[in-house]
Parts: C-alpha cells; structure tokens; sequence
RNA sequence: CGGAGUGUGGUGUAACGGCUAACAUGCCUGCUUUGGGAGCAGGUGACUUCGGGUUCGAAUCCCGACACUCCGACCA
C-alpha cells in the first residue's frame, strides 16, 4: 500500500497514559489507538498485523481437524444458569446489559456455555464425535485493573477451540496434538525458543492444564523453568512434590518472569454434564461427551511479540506477522525527482506483481524522517531508491532485525 | 476492590494564589533544503477533565465525581 493514502502517522512523543512497552510503540507507529483503559482500536495496520496471526493460527487449527464457526457474542442468561456461572457471586468480571423488555444477558466472557449449548444440538452418537469446533472472537471481561498495554484488555480478542471427544483416551491424543500445534504456532511467530509448556493448576478433571508462557519481563506470571527439558512450571502449582511428580530436577529449575500466551485445558465433563451434552455409543448407552479447551490471545500474541523484539529505534516484526513483508522507502532528490519515483513505483508493482506485500514510502519527506518511520513500523525489510541507487544500478535493502545494508540487484532482491 | 500518583492546544511539557495560560512538536502558507526526524518567516490551535467551594482574584488551595497510570488482589 502506499504509504501516502494510510492516515495513520507516526509520532515522536510517547503517549504519557501508557508505560507499557508494546502499547506505547504500537501507538507511536500508528498501529492501535487506545479508546480507555484495556480497550483498543486496531488501526490499518495492527488489523493487518492481527490477520497474520489469525492466519497462522488458523492453519494450525485446520490441520488438526478444527472446524471453524463463530459464536455470538450476546449471550443468554439462561444458557449460563445451567453451568452456574452467570451469577456475579460466581463470576465476577461479566459485562452485563439489558434487552428492551427487561432481560438480561451479557456479553461474552468465554465460550464453553456457547459451545456446549449448540453441540447439543448435534452430537447424538458415537459416530459423531470427536469434533473440534472453533472460533476467533472478541471476548469481554470486565477486569478490575488492565494493564501492560495490549497484553492484558477488558475486550480482547482469542482463539478459542473446544474438542468434544467420546472419552479420555480420545481427548488425550487430540490434547497431544494441540500442544504440537500450538509449538508450531509459537515457532512461526518467531516466539518458541522463549515459549515453553507450563505445567498449571488444572481443575476437576486432570492434574495439571498446561499454559504456554513466553519469558519476558513484561510477563505477569512467575515460572520455573528447565532449559534442557524446555517445560516449566507456573509458580501457582509449584511445590516440591510436583517438582519430584514430574519428574523434573529441582536444582535446575530457574525462576522467570513470563506472560501466558496460549493455554490447554482438559475440561471433562464438566460442561456437558449440566447442559446435558452425552451421545449413544455403539451398544446404545448414554455417555458423557468428554471436553477439551484451547485458547490463544490475539492481542496478547502480538504485544508479546513487540515486547520481545523491540529496540531503541522501534518494532520488529517476524517476517511471519509482519503487517507488510518490505517497507519501499523513496528518496526524491530536486534533480532526480522523476527517475527516482519512477523507478520506485516500477519495484512497487513488481514486487506486488510477485506477490510480495509492500509499504510503498511515496511521501514527501525527507530521508530522516522516513527512516526513521521504517525503523518504528518495523517492517523485515526496508528497500530504498535513490539518485545513490539510481546510479549504481542497485538497490539498498536492509534488515531490520539484523540491521545490515546492502546493495543488490533487482534479480538478487527477488531471490530474497 | 485496597493503596499511591496524575489530569493544561492534536501530541509532549511549563506556569509563586495575581498581566492576554508559556514552550516544543504537529498542522496550514511561502521561501529554502533533500541519505537519519534540517532552516527562515508568517499563521492555526486550550473557557487548564467535570461539578461545587474558599478568595478581591484559582490551572494553582479544599471537597466530590469521572478518567488514566503504577503497586497489590484477581484474571487469557
């Protein structure tokens, strides 16, 4: 996209209402716009850069069989008496609002209810099942205190997928797989190798959940983690039994500060048992539907991935969610003005003719400040034309990550 | 929800209880400049969050509300 139609502009100031690192660089660059406190807007670019991770995650979620839908976001008071949730005894942190004729309902703070409610409806045997709904939805919580920018919203967005399987031995292999998946997922935004699979507290029907928590300072949760064995533990369920339970060498285990980004979570029957949710296996018994959740924060996704890779001049973006792959900057010089924005909107086309997303820099601006601009959005790689390039025939492409410069030809750029 | 702090042009800040609320940045005009946020000139833009109170006089002091940030509790 050209540079010149996005309305978005960066700003030098950070905003004096965020101290967080992601929000206030993800505000800098124009990619979010804070609405209240936990509440943000995605702006051109954060939507693009959500997109990316939705794609990821989506793959991944396919390719283990998930099938994705979309609940409502409005939900029944209702459905929710039959788990005993509704009630603001029970849970506390609810968006509650009114119809017209004075009903209740409230907006959706997670999904099983929803999940199990419609399952109902089509799981009646043993030939249905497994199945591994899921969506991408915006959830409400109504959080006492949000904090640390993105990373923690009263509206959020996640992925949220439920497995409904005949009993434990099926739940079990698919609940392996999941924590293949979400490694994968990790892995491609460039987060795994600080990502590890944390052991948590896990309820009524199994030992433990387990949590994928990237280390960072900018993390609420404290874990122990074994580097060689690559799990850790969360502090919540960390004791000396637990620790000899699995197996897991106490002297090893070093104590970091990380932020949850996904989790897994064998749910049993809990839910439906209440909404009555059971199939008839082959000798036509009655039986429970055996429930798994898999749940992954969008937002919080992406500001771990500023907090992570950010440095003093801005954002950096893995390839895999970057909002565009090459930032295209144009330095027009008096002289040359014509040949450098001509040359530049023939790399543009070609390179989108190639399929390769672009952020075509055809402002008219001086090259510190659109080098600067490039350095904050973050984008992998900066291409720049120039009266310098013009001459020499090439092109300077940088890395941002890396931060190294080169001269290519047109041919080796496209290779890369 | 407990504790602490803050609220001033779009943004970031300044202003002893006392002149027309200042500076920077942004934005607009013109000139100049063009490889790391240049320069000059002119201009635009704030009833100082809201409501009360004290005072001859309040951005400034007091009370209340609301909002935001941080610590804690809680949570994906």
């Amino acid at each position: 996209m050209r540079q010149s139609k996005l309305f978005t502009k960066t700003r030098k100031d950070a905003p004096k209402d965020e101290v967080s690192k992601n929000a206030e660089l993800l505000i800098r660059a124009g990619y979010i716009h804070k609405e209240m406190a936990g509440v943000y807007s995605y702006l051109p670019l954060g939507l693009n850069v959500m997109k990316k991770i939705e794609d990821v995650i989506r793959k991944e979620m396919n390719d283990v069989g998930g099938i994705e839908m979309k609940t409502s976001v409005l939900q029944s008071r209702e459905v929710w008496e039959k788990t005993n949730r509704w009630s603001d005894d029970v849970v506390d942190n609810w968006f509650k609002t009114k119809l017209k004729n004075g009903g209740e309902i409230g907006l959706s703070f997670t999904n099983e209810e929803a999940y199990s409610n419609i399952l109902k409806q089509y799981v009646n045997s043993y030939k249905d099942l497994p199945i591994f709904p899921y969506d991408f939805k915006e959830i409400f919580r109504n959080e006492t205190r949000s904090k640390s920018g993105i990373m923690r919203g009263r509206e959020f967005y996640w992925k949220a997928l439920y497995s409904f399987s005949k009993d434990e031995e099926e739940h079990n292999v698919f609940y392996e797989k999941m924590k293949v998946a979400y490694r994968n997922i990790f892995e491609k935004v460039g987060i795994g190798d600080l990502t590890y699979l944390t052991f948590a507290s896990g309820g009524t029907f199994s030992k433990f959940s387990h949590e994928f928590q990237a280390i960072t300072t900018a993390g609420e949760d404290i874990i122990y983690v074994d580097e060689e064995r690559r799990v850790a533990i969360n502090k919540e369920v960390y004791s000396d039994e637990v620790v000899r339970s699995l197996g897991l060498d106490k002297e090893k285990l070093v104590e970091k500060k990380a932020v949850e980004v996904g989790n897994i979570f064998t749910l049993g029957t809990r839910f439906s048992e209440p909404f009555d949710l059971t199939y008839k296996n082959e000798k036509g018994e009655g039986r429970p539907v055996f429930m798994g959740s898999y749940g992954i924060g969008l937002g919080r996704l992406m500001g771990t991935v500023v907090e992570l890779f950010a440095d003093d001049n801005g954002i950096v973006w893995p390839e895999s969610i970057a909002p565009f792959k090459v930032h295209l900057i144009e330095l027009v010089s008096k002289d040359g003005a014509e040949a450098v924005k001509n040359k530049s909107l023939d790399l543009y086309e070609k390179l989108l003719g190639a399929g390769v997303s672009v952020l075509y820099d055809d402002r008219d601006l001086r090259a510190g400040e659109k080098f600067g601009d490039a350095d904050l959005i973050g984008l992998p790689w900066r291409v720049t034309v120039s009266d310098r390039t013009l001459a020499s025939g090439l092109y300077e492409l940088k890395n941002r990550k890396g931060g190294e410069v080169k001269m290519v030809n047109e041919t080796d750029l496209f290779k890369i």
